[in-house]
DNA sequence: TACAGGG
DNA sequence: CCCTGTAACAGCTTT
DNA sequence: AAAGCT
């Protein structure tokens, strides 16, 4: 298995306790004892082009990737998908923990519309507690695009996230902190059954490469920071950090008008239509993920898929460069000072909708 | 996967 | 004891 | 209203 190393002693220690393991076996991490079954289990079967992913190599993986992968899990309330039988097998979402959980479990109460009441939510803060939720076979960590913590750019936002919607409508749980531009190849290789999504394949993640890459150029060009990454199976993500002074639904209008200009400039290979048969031979851009719900988190926000890392091949030699993801703070109301291009219509978009606002209420 | 509940 | 069920979910678009 | 979609 290449690059097992990690920083810490502490970590190669245990990844060297994952790899000696029998199929079940209790585990120290970072002071805690972890009771894991199964390690042998495949959870992703094997293909042309991999061997066959275990549970073993999961927990593995996670604790490889820990150090990159908790910064940006801390502070946000999750919600797990769950593949207790492998990829193949049937999945569950889980965002409340009913059951006895182990000691180093942070969690948050959320207020939820849904059952009119305060819900505890996990959070992962620490290394054991990605251990656990690989033994629970969680494949997919959704956040959401929201931190609990104030710090540094949330300070004037509430931090009561209990008692009533109106508490989180005014909370830091209101104001995300990154834009999420979604693109989605709906290019299909002829071999998917009917109904069924597009596979992976060469063309169509090539395309999506080809307009993440003139998406990315745009925002680049008006300095702003955006992050690109592998998401779910086929697409990519691009990140926007942003400061906390927009609220989800402006996030999501944002989000639209930088689709709707992308799709002006790109017709042909851009698409946002909602009919799965109208988006074929095209690029999806999906803007409705950066919505909020009145639920927390919401289930759209696929920002930590590690199915994806595992299924997408990102060294295709010839493809454009995949940047990993990385946060800054960039700085909305000063850019939006900038003009032209997005920039223009967003300031147009924005006001339009504080105009609208007004006159609904 | 972990657990509760019913037969 | 074994078997079965449950663990989320709202909003948008189109017909 | 209901179904399709994420």
């Amino acid at each position: 298995m290449a690059q097992r190393k990690t920083k810490t002693k502490e970590l190669d220690a245990l990844l060297d306790a994952i790899d000696a393991a029998g199929n079940a076996e209790e585990f120290e991490v970072e002071g805690h004892k972890i009771a894991v079954s199964n390690l042998n289990k495949v959870l992703w079967p094997g293909t042309a082009d991999h061997e066959p992913v275990t549970k073993r190599d999961y927990i593995r993986y996670l604790v490889q990737v820990s150090e990159y992968l908790l910064p940006h899990l801390k502070d946000r309330p999750l919600t797990l998908i769950r593949y207790p039988n492998g990829v193949e097998g049937k999945k569950f979402f889980q965002k409340h923990w009913e059951h006895k959980k182990p000691e180093f479990v942070d969690t948050i109460m959320l207020y939820s519309e849904h059952s009119k009441s305060d819900g505890e939510f996990i959070t992962c803060s620490n290394v054991a507690t990605l251990v656990w939720l690989g033994q629970l076979a969680d494949l997919e960590l959704h956040t959401t695009h929201t931190r609990t913590n104030p710090e540094p750019d949330g300070k004037k936002l509430g931090t009561t996230f209990t008692g009533s919607v109106a508490n989180i409508d005014s909370s830091l749980m209101n104001y995300p902190d990154f834009v999420v531009l979604d693109l989605d190849p709906y290019m299909y290789s002829g071999k998917e059954k009917k109904g069924e999504e597009p596979e992976l394949h060469k063309e169509g993640f090539e395309k999506t490469c080809e307009i993440a890459a003139a998406l990315k150029e745009n925002l680049d060009k008006l300095n702003v920071e955006a992050f690109v990454k592998t998401s779910g199976r086929t697409g990519l993500h691009i990140y926007v950090p942003i400061v906390r002074n927009i609220e989800y639904d402006m996030v999501r209008s944002i989000a639209e008008v930088i689709g709707r200009h992308l799709l002006k400039q790109h017709p042909k290979e851009v698409t946002m239509e909602w009919s799965v048969s109208k988006r074929t031979g095209k690029i999806f851009f999906d803007h409705n993920m950066n919505g909020r719900g009145k639920t927390l988190p919401s289930p759209y926000s696929a920002r930590n898929s590690v199915e994806a890392t595992i299924s997408t091949p990102v060294d295709w030699k010839e493809l454009p460069k995949i940047y990993p993801t990385d946060f800054t703070i960039w700085n909305v109301p000063k850019r939006l000072e900038k003009k032209g291009d997005i920039w223009s219509d967003i300031l147009e978009h924005k006001n339009n909708m504080e105009k609208l606002k007004k006159t609904t209420e």
